[in-house]
RNA sequence: GCGCGCGUGGCGGAAUUGGCAGACGCACUAGAUUUAGGUUCUAGCGGUAACCCCGUGCAGGUUCAAGUCCUGUCGUGCGCACCA
């Protein structure tokens, strides 16, 4: 051991003795508590940011943390390795996005093993590995064999900047979630995955999820958006097909004074054929067409509507209403058809008003104040009925009910249950994704390829540019196949899959990742799942945290996923920033990892970040703040070399003799359980290490009184380390060894603490007057109430206090204080 | 507009159950060590000259006692947003 503390030194001799002695890789074993704590696994850029190292410094703690308290813990890291990145890349440099990729990940891996994470690599997985989309595509044609993936022409969110098309969830204020640019509608047949159907079951098992951020639950839920309320079909005067619409208040029924179509409605067309009305229709669609989703959705656009000669019929009361169309009805929710009843809500009433419709109030407010035949607003609360017939008089509530039981018996509508969730769009014309493993026959139409042909290998002669169709079409090799089902000319797919299909399984391949005749062991992934602890960023909680629940529930369905939810608890950590903003490149505020782990150490890069700020919090980034943990881990390196040789021949047993003793004994326990507490129960790393910060203290002053108990001494430092190992593993293990063990301090037994020793003899005690601190005094702890109050009030000071004054109330709290209520 | 968070010293933050507000760290100040700087060590550090007193965004309320609970309000961050 060095007088100084030489991080580069011990970190290289530490990450190479863990590797040698395979300390972190772990198997099942059955009858053993198991752990799996799982971060989330980073997109190979090629470069950790300060984002990564905060994310997994988190997760080792917990980790290592685990191990010493004996849990078997699976802790594994791979590499979400598909995406667009490696294939812009390509078309820049001309390097192609395998050689790019594996190249990144290359870097990263040994950027990661700086660090000193307590991963085990025998389960790495990457994304982009044929090992890996073989089974990606295995589970796409059990979707599809499940009925849950179609084909489909359907307009469609498009980047043009991207070339491909999106997600709903991958479009952020109407423009694209990777590159901001303003996403168009295209028409285009692409592949769906069904994930409304599992809508209701996403929704209600998140009761069940009460280890996840109620922020992230509440986003879901408004994502999934569920609205009760009832479809009704609408007769239309000389036209044979019903307007079906959706409504979540049934009981406005009779208000009804127009109707209105989405512009893109497929009856529009029809209804308006050869009619004064089809010209000046069609230039509105067009107008509305050429608005971006951005426009079309705004609030304060001004509404904007069409008559388009026609009437419908009120199925409640036979009245007829014009039938319009406006900008304010979109195709894609509900039925793309609205009823409109303007005085019970705001947009129609502004649409009313612009266009001069009736307004017909049916519901009471029951409010004198309100003037329901000269409204000013809409009056959207519910309410007791008016204007509506049989129905008059009934309140809201109770209308709802009987106006639905009405529709169902004369066959006019139903009850019905409408998500916001749309279907997920999963083709991307894009090369670097797992291929979609479907092909097309002319006989046979859309079939699977053969299981036993997977993985459709993603061809490499293959042109990138950057536009037009997926590059897969430029491949001489890939496009023409047999037909699976009938063996004639077929065509393959020639789109990718989504990348967030394969972040939406790895946690589960984890638990098997080697295994080349299954997609994994049932019984392993059984021992190993669901995931007890996951960690990542809080950008993923609607996109990435729902899909994986949604593929985790499909893959439970068919027998293959252990468990009904695959994450048990869910931390969502916060950003790291630097000047108050987020760090990046184009502001040039980006502190790089690599250059602090050289300047200080990884030991030091962790425990600056852990230390900073609790987890779930964002953390501001100071470099003063890296210098003191520096100083800290510099302090205790120094303590341990001071010590070492007298406490290597310390005794191991010893007793508790003075006052010193009894002070560094209270203060070691203490720290023990504050750091037992802190990483047990919660995660707030700042205060165990504060805890132990004070114990240092406290052991420097220890080591300066005149009588060392060397046992005591040696028992404090040696718990010392072990406690901080979770956070700072390296220099531990370093003092850990000099402190004459053999081996890896990984091996111990998490340090126990002897409550007693955490409770001193005496405690202080603040005694009030009218609830405000007038003296302190010190009396014995663990006093029964009435003996806390005898011995308080026989204290001196306290009898001072109370001369002269006219005492109304005692409240007397053991341990803590002695509230004196006085007139 | 709706929903969910958050407002505590110069700064990051602590106070887990209603019970001493400001733990721990950073920055700062003074002193010791040092030829000097740095390192290290000691002490101080919410406001106020000061004891009293005042202090957790603001205004009320509940309570013996409120950073913590309730009502209102302002600010701020995030999410959703013409969702019928």
């Amino acid at each position: 051991m060095q007088a100084n503390y030489n991080f580069t030194e011990i970190e290289k001799k530490w990450q190479t003795h863990w590797e040698k002695t395979q300390q972190f890789q772990t198997t099942e074993e059955p009858g053993r508590d198991k752990f799996y704590l799982l971060e989330m696994f980073p997109y190979p850029s090629g470069k950790l940011h300060m984002g990564h190292v905060r994310n997994y410094s988190i997760g080792d703690v917990i980790a290592r943390h685990l191990t010493m308290k004996g849990k078997n813990v699976l802790h594994p890291m791979g590499w979400d390795s598909f995406g667009l990145p490696a294939e812009n890349a390509a078309i820049k440099n001309g390097i192609h996005p395998n050689v790019w990729t594996w190249d990144n990940i290359t870097e990263m891996r040994e950027q990661l093993k700086t660090l000193g994470f307590s991963y085990d690599w025998e389960r790495e997985v990457a994304t982009c590995h044929p090992d890996y989309y073989k089974w990606m595509q295995w589970i796409f044609i059990q979707f599809f064999n499940h009925g849950l993936a179609y084909k489909k022409k359907n307009p469609v969110n498009w980047c043009p900047s991207c070339q491909t098309v999106l997600a709903n969830e991958q479009v952020v204020e109407g423009g694209c979630e990777r590159c901001h640019t303003p996403v168009g509608k295209k028409d285009l047949e692409q592949w769906y995955l069904k994930i409304t159907d599992y809508a209701e079951r996403l929704l209600n098992d998140m009761d069940g999820l009460d280890g996840w951020p109620t922020k992230v639950k509440t986003m879901q839920r408004n994502w999934i958006g569920k609205s009760i309320g009832a479809e009704v079909d609408f007769p239309i005067s000389g036209f044979a097909e019903t307007m079906r619409i959706f409504t979540t208040r049934p009981d406005t029924l009779f208000g009804v004074t127009y109707m209105v179509l989405s512009p893109e409605h497929p009856y529009v067309e029809k209804l308006v054929a050869g009619t004064e009305y089809q010209n000046q229709v069609a230039d509105f669609r067009k107008k509305v067409q050429y608005l971006s989703d951005i426009d079309r959705t705004s609030t304060t656009l001004e509404k904007e509507g069409l008559f388009i000669g026609r009437y419908a019929v009120n199925p409640m009361n036979g009245k007829e209403v014009p039938i319009y169309i406006a900008n304010y009805v979109l195709m894609d929710y509900g039925t793309g058809a609205i009823m409109a009843v303007p005085a019970h809500d705001q947009r129609d009433f502004d649409f009313a008003v612009k266009y001069e419709i009736p307004i017909v109030p049916v519901i009471d407010p029951c409010d004198d104040t309100i003037d329901l035949y000269d409204l000013k607003e809409a009056f959207v609360s519910e309410g007791k009925l008016i204007n509506s017939g049989p129905f008059d008089g009934l309140d809201s509530e109770t209308a709802i009910e009987q106006i639905n039981q009405y529709l169902e018996k004369e066959n006019i509508g139903k009850k019905t249950v409408n998500f916001r969730l749309r279907d997920w769009l999963i083709s991307r014309q894009r090369y670097w994704g797992a291929p979609i493993p479907m092909l097309h026959c002319d006989h046979c139409g859309w079939v699977p390829e053969r299981l036993e042909n997977l993985p459709v290998l993603l061809p490499t002669d293959v042109e990138f540019t950057g536009k037009g169709e997926s590059p897969l079409t430029t491949s001489k090799t890939f496009l023409e196949a047999e037909c699976p089902t009938c063996g004639g000319k077929a065509t393959r797919e020639i789109d990718t899959m989504d990348t967030f299909l394969d972040s939406s399984w790895y946690f589960l391949r984890y638990t098997d990742a080697k295994n080349e005749m299954e997609i994994w062991d049932k019984d392993k992934a059984k021992y190993w799942m669901p995931v007890d602890q996951y960690i990542g960023g809080v950008e993923h909680a609607i996109l990435h945290l729902l899909y994986a629940r949604f593929f985790n529930k499909f893959l439970y369905d068919i027998g293959y996923a252990p468990s009904v939810e695959p994450f048990t608890n869910l931390l969502t950590q916060g950003m790291v920033l630097k000047d108050g903003t987020k760090m990046s490149k184009s502001k040039g505020n980006v502190v790089s990892p690599e250059e602090i782990i050289q300047k200080y150490g990884a030991d030091t890069a962790r425990l600056f970040i852990l230390f900073a700020a609790p987890p779930e919090k964002e953390l501001e980034w100071s470099d003063a703040g890296v210098e003191g943990s520096f100083r800290f881990l510099n302090r205790v390196y120094r303590l341990v070399f001071e010590l070492r040789d007298e406490l290597k021949d310390a005794p191991k047993e010893y007793t508790v003799a003075t006052e010193d003793d009894k002070e560094l004994a209270y203060h070691l326990h203490s720290a023990i359980k504050k750091v037992t507490e802190d990483l047990g129960n919660r995660f707030n790393f700042n205060t165990a290490l504060s805890a132990v910060m004070i114990l240092v203290n406290e052991l420097y002053r220890y080591k300066t009184v005149r009588e060392r108990n060397e046992g005591l001494l040696r028992h404090a430092v040696e718990s010392l380390v072990l406690v901080l190992a979770p956070f700072t593993p390296h220099i531990c293990e370093e003092m850990w060894e000099q402190l004459g063990h053999a081996g890896s301090l990984y091996k111990e037994p998490w340090p126990t603490y002897d409550e007693k020793a955490t409770i001193k003899d005496e405690v202080e005690i603040v005694v009030q007057i009218n609830g405000k601190g007038k003296e302190k005094i010190y009396v014995a702890s663990g006093l029964s109430k009435e003996a806390f109050l005898e011995e308080t009030l026989a204290n001196p000071k306290v009898g001072a206090l109370l001369e002269g004054r006219q005492v109304v109330k005692m409240i007397p709290v053991p341990g803590k204080l002695l509230n004196i209520v006085v007139k």
